[in-house]
DNA sequence: AAAATTACGTCAATGATGTTGACATATTTC
DNA sequence: GAAATATGTCAACATCATTGACGTAATTTT
């Protein structure tokens, strides 16, 4: 008797929303749920990549935004994750001292340590980047390439809005 | 100097992918990321309000499924969280002893243990469902209503396949 | 040039959530 | 009666997060 969340989720109809309820309407159940689960399964299969190398997700976060944008100073990263620096500390020095991540000092402000993937660092987040793209390519060619951007839409609505309007350009990939 | 996800994320141009391309194409980061933030601040704003009571999104989870299925079972329950004994028992009695949860043996089956929210445990499941719901219908707004069965359908299909096609009846809503 | 600020690293302590494995108890089933 | 099932509980541990304090180097301000 395996889990009975899909079908949980899939069961319960979307309440149609009557523009003249009084009452407030059903809170909006499938795609609570929806996201839960599919977010679990979504971060749920590199996880388990990661634990080949001892590491969890939060090493998954690091490599990746440091992957995306190279050259990233350690605020700029505390920034993205919004966690604490102790976090990010532990972490970074796990993916420092096993060769994924290497540091630079900053050419004009040498203060600052810019973050790098080594060659093995990369490897490592293309091939966690790889399992999560498949799952959203399967997921995108189900529904038809032309919504996609009908997907990130909704995605970046979900998303708190007070934030990082700030600075469009300074880390825009090179 | 706030965060430049968000920006970071909508600069980053969705690779147009190239059919004839033989290397394999560049990695979704757009809707990778989307999904990162949008679950994070999905799961953020409810986390705020059960700090209150000082509980966790472990919490939130628990109370979410009794709600929508109450009677369910402890084995049901854990089949679901895919967690383990361990961890549902620890905020469950949280729950029950802050009189959000309540057990009422099984009426077939004694052994079991029937979970049910009390009206103090259904208030704050509705208010945590209220804020996920508001979230959820702003962003279905943002792309048309028409389009909401799309991202039903891509949500599910990021799910992972091999479960729970078993007992679509066994927890249908009453 | 001295003072203030900034960027980063680090230490100690703590909390929430997850894990495994073992064992106890009540109940149902064979 | 024996075996299987549903649940509870104990001990020990891992990961990821927190806060607060302090230190050092480099830059900026005065």
């Amino acid at each position: 008797m395996k889990s009975t969340l899909l079908s949980a989720a899939a069961v319960a109809p979307a309440p149609p929303a009557d523009p003249r309820a009084p009452t407030p309407a059903l809170p909006d159940f499938e795609l609570i749920e929806l996201l839960f689960f599919a977010y679990r399964d979504f971060v749920g299969e590199p996880d388990r990549l990661l634990e080949r190398h001892g590491f969890g997700r939060a090493h998954h976060r690091v490599i990746h935004f440091i992957n995306r944008h190279p050259g990233l100073t350690v605020a700029e990263l505390l920034d993205i994750l919004e966690i604490t620096k102790q976090s990010l500390a532990r972490v970074l020095k796990d993916l420092i001292h096993g060769d994924f991540v290497e540091q630079k000092a900053g050419a004009e402000d040498r203060r600052q340590r810019l973050l790098f993937l080594t060659d093995k660092g990369r490897a490592l987040a293309d091939g966690l980047a790889a399992m999560q793209h498949q799952r959203i390519t399967r997921a995108v060619a189900a529904i038809g390439p032309e919504h996609r951007p009908m997907i990130a839409r909704f995605l970046a609505e979900l998303i708190d809005k007070e934030r990082g309007a700030a600075p469009a350009t300074a880390l825009s990939t090179p």
